[in-house]
DNA sequence: CACTTTTGTTGATCTAGATCAACAGGTCAC
DNA sequence: GTGACCTGTTGATCTAGATCAACAAAAGTG
């Protein structure tokens, strides 16, 4: 099973980014990840099946989606360095929530929720590191939620512009509408406006 | 400083039902939180300010909330028996994001961050409680944002009367219209509306 | 290369909910 | 007890964005 040394010193350094951690234990945390690599649109699973692993992207974009009436509302975006997993399976013991897809061709490293666990017991600093992970996207999602909530469709585009380029620059228009809670063709004509106000400005 | 053992009783049940902990262990969690008493309408901190503390609700409600074009907007409530912060303060080292103030007359436990690192240190296993506590609520919000995001005006009230008749039951209808993102007036006439539709759906 | 799928655009119309306005019961403070 | 404000209701009108429809460039696929 080989795994590029570019990838695993990337998940080193988001480790050592929020934990100290000498050779030893990294070998140690090393051990219980496992790649994956997913093709564009390719599923990593679906809504309602089960998800047992936690995720680190170490190239590319995946996505969380789900059905909505009818058609997919996509939830969020991850890119290279970022963090995911749905908890459903291992705290609610229920089927999957989401389902996750890749945006773009992706690698990510996976560690099972098992071996997690074991690893919190075996390096309990890894429990820090989870609590921290956890905290901080959280509190993400917090801010998010109320205070750009209600936005209109023109804002919320522009506050995503501002706040995550990546998702403008890699990510198809109408996931990016579904992601914003608003139609592609909203979204389209959004763009339209902003470009020519843009143009207006500098002329 | 006295607390009623009630309260620490309450506070005792809500860690336990994540980790053990024994009478020792207690002792040691207990001597860092204090309680505080905020009557309605009275602020714990207001959005801008610093927040240094986490909260244990022991009884009554408080809420978030946020000033957003020159009206407020509600952003959670918590009620007996949950926990918040604004983690602004402590992770961003930036004003807090949000106010939040007691919509009923509340007791809080609180407990300071520098104590609860202190609290880390000293039995490590609290951090795991940290982690899953923090791990909970961001799987809810998660939920909260993709799933029921974008629901019209009455689905979404009908969603928060299943999943949260304590909000419905105690928060004044104005703090959940803006929770919810509509306007009184709005949630007003879904109400009637539904209560019209019980109403011949009995007959 | 032909054919299908994915992705994005533009126009016309429709609607849920915002906004503006007036009113009224409750309750809190002095 | 009375005035202020907190809270909720109802009506009339307006608008951002949904919906329906048609089109078209790009990108995969065999």
């Amino acid at each position: 099973m080989t795994v590029r040394t570019e990838s695993t010193n990337l998940l080193r350094a988001s480790i050592s980014r929020v934990i100290d951690i000498n050779d030893d234990e990294w070998k140690l945390v090393l051990q219980y990840f496992f790649p994956m690599r997913l093709k564009k649109r390719e599923p990593w699973f679906t809504a309602g099946s089960a998800c047992n692993e936690v995720a680190f992207v170490v190239s590319g974009c995946v996505r969380t989606y789900l059905m909505k009436d009818g058609n997919e509302r996509s939830g969020q975006f991850f890119f290279e360095n970022e963090w995911y997993t749905d908890y459903s399976t291992w705290l609610g013991k229920s089927p999957t929530t989401f389902g996750v897809d890749a945006v773009e061709n992706a690698e990510l490293l996976l560690i099972n929720f098992r071996d997690l666990e074991r690893l919190y017991k075996e390096l309990p600093k890894f429990e820090r590191f989870g609590r921290i992970m956890a905290e901080s996207a959280l509190w993400g999602l917090c801010i998010q939620k109320i205070a750009y909530m209600k936005d209109s469709a023109e804002a919320a585009y522009l506050q995503l512009l501002e706040s995550r380029p990546n998702v403008i620059e890699r990510v198809p228009q109408h996931m990016i509408a579904s992601y914003l809670g608003i139609e592609p063709e909203t979204l389209s004509r959004v763009r339209r406006k902003i470009s020519q106000q843009a143009q207006t400005t500098t002329v």
